[in-house]
DNA sequence: GTGAAAGCGCTAACAA
DNA sequence: TTGTTAGCGCTTTCAC
């Protein structure tokens, strides 16, 4: 059993108020004290028990973040920029790990809840009725990242995804491309899919080029198997591609990969450019052309709109963060004809 | 404000003592009681605050987890596998990236034990004087994550390095090779570099093949770069080298990287066994075959062992996990000559 | 079967 | 400048 402030108290022959204000650096002792109770803090290595202060200054100084999955490159840099600002900002962080599963969501919400925790980051899903009612019981600050509720006012951090898709997709235009065609994740996801896919058509619309529903694979998912099995669908239907925009770096590295297996070499029969930014992204061959999204950033800004609702108790502006292309060695430039 | 247990009591109609009983699943109150209070819960939307149970109790029902590096898919993996245990077990988990840095992580000590959290995970990294002496100080079980202390009496979970380098330089024995060079990780690194090396050796030895140290590459870390550049120096050493084992599937990886770049083809003319069974090894061109670590597995069996010494209040037995090579398109079996 | 009351370690209002 | 005291929301004796 570690030390209590009456122990110093004690130690330092002086009330329990005075260590308290000491230790909170407050006003109202003499340097005097001040040294005869520094002095036994640090001979008792006293260590102030931070549930004690939390149940009455009911801060709990604590986060905490739910990820689809935290296993994933994308999940693991976002939480690199949370944890970083947290912890600057003199919180820590919990992380809970959702599996994409109601259910289980419900459970974690119930969790923070209990736990206290002074606000709530949401990674990469969307918001339903159920989570919205217990978040909004729950009277905290809650921040959505690289996701958006339309029906419920929680402010977010992403990237303007039609935006980057469109960014991508003009990118092979100017490469000098015309056949484009792209491997989609799932286009029921209103944020992530469908958003990427009205960019990609944007992009070609503006150029003067033809938008051909056989150009586009709709996957299930953004992974690495998707794009693998992906592609050789994708360019059945659709011979005469010689590009492709990739609604993630998963999905172009397994096109890649899928293309290795065909004999189709990549960038000068096929050109790829992802989307992500992942670590991943610069370890393939060749080293994949993508859109990158600032995930840290985006973590660490999300972060900070969090603490300033804390704070400041009132609602925080959105944002959205810049997104750019990074050229790597997967697309090539052709002559147009 | 959210309701306590006295507007419960108050609108059940009892004491706090019966609402905290049937709180608790304890005994001592008729079913009729047990209604009243369920129902006036359920009212009231009640929830439990676990920072007074907290206080109380003396425990705060999270551990702490420190790894060198979050974002990495070694961490990531790991996490997985706490998050998952620890979920199961009632806890919750507080990450910390303690980026190598002595003083940042003594600063998250210190944290955690403000918090009183109830066990720590220690990952990767090795445990100095100093922070052992904070952790013993702070009287709460410790497990260590791949990695071990010599010095210091905390149980582990790890896989045995020394064995599963040797079971990797042995499998490309098996199939044929005789040349085989090494790109290894930081051989100051007692706990992940060295080892290794010794392994790769003796699985030489063991074989009667010659151990020539113009075979083996000392990088100063396990990434990808350090594979990119270290391939070329090890080809310009050893000319003759048919397979290589590298210590990291991030610093296969690389070298697979950099053999592409310098016209080697893989596994036709070089092959590559890598090491840790990364998401990013099936992903590479060719897919690699590598040594299988149990990064989840680790994770869960590690909180195991922190939850079962925090229950028990004694010390566990150290655990090191079963690795296995799994054999993907990296390595070329070759005729003996 | 149920309630009153003490107290976990701390902060903050109020006195002195 | 300093101390006394009343809680924060809960669990847990100990009475009844």
């Amino acid at each position: 059993m570690s030390y209590t402030i009456k122990d110093v108290a004690k130690h330092a022959n002086v009330s329990i108020a005075t260590v308290s204000r000491v230790l909170n650096g407050l006003s109202g002792y003499s340097k005097a004290t001040e040294e005869k109770v520094l002095q036994a803090i640090k001979e008792l290595e006293y260590q102030p028990n931070a549930i004690a202060r939390g149940l009455i200054s009911k801060k709990s100084n604590t986060v905490g973040i739910l990820f689809p999955e935290v296993s994933s490159q994308f999940s693991a840099k976002i939480l690199r920029g949370v944890e970083e600002a947290v912890h600057r900002l003199g919180s820590s962080v919990i992380v809970c790990n959702t599996a994409s599963h109601g259910q289980r969501t419900m459970k974690y919400l119930q969790l923070l809840s209990e736990k206290r925790v002074d606000g709530i980051l949401f990674v990469s899903e969307s918001i339903t009725e159920e989570f919205y009612k217990t978040l909004d019981s729950m009277k905290i600050p809650v921040v959505l990242i690289s996701t958006e509720s339309y029906q419920y006012p929680f402010p977010f951090v992403k990237v303007d995804d039609k935006h980057a898709a469109f960014t991508a997709t003009d990118y092979l235009v100017r490469m000098g491309h015309s056949k484009i065609g792209m491997l989609g994740g799932n286009k029921e996801d209103l944020i992530a899919g469908q958003p990427r896919i009205d960019g990609y058509k944007q992009a070609l619309a503006q150029s003067g080029l033809p938008i051909n529903e056989q150009s586009i694979i709709h996957s299930l998912g953004f992974s690495f198997k998707d794009g693998f099995t992906g592609l050789p669908k994708l360019l059945e239907q659709s011979s005469d591609l010689t590009a492709i925009f990739a609604a993630s770096d998963a999905l172009a590295l397994g096109a890649i990969s899928a293309a290795y297996k065909l004999g189709v070499k990549i960038p000068d029969e096929l050109s790829i450019i992802g989307y992500d930014n992942l670590p991943i992204a610069e370890m393939a061959i060749p080293p994949l052309t993508t859109v990158a999204q600032p995930l840290e950033e985006m973590g660490m800004v999300a972060t900070e709109m969090l603490f300033s609702m804390m704070e400041q108790g009132r609602r925080v502006e959105s944002r959205i963060l810049p997104h750019c292309v990074i050229e790597r060695e997967s697309v090539k430039e052709i002559k147009p004809i």
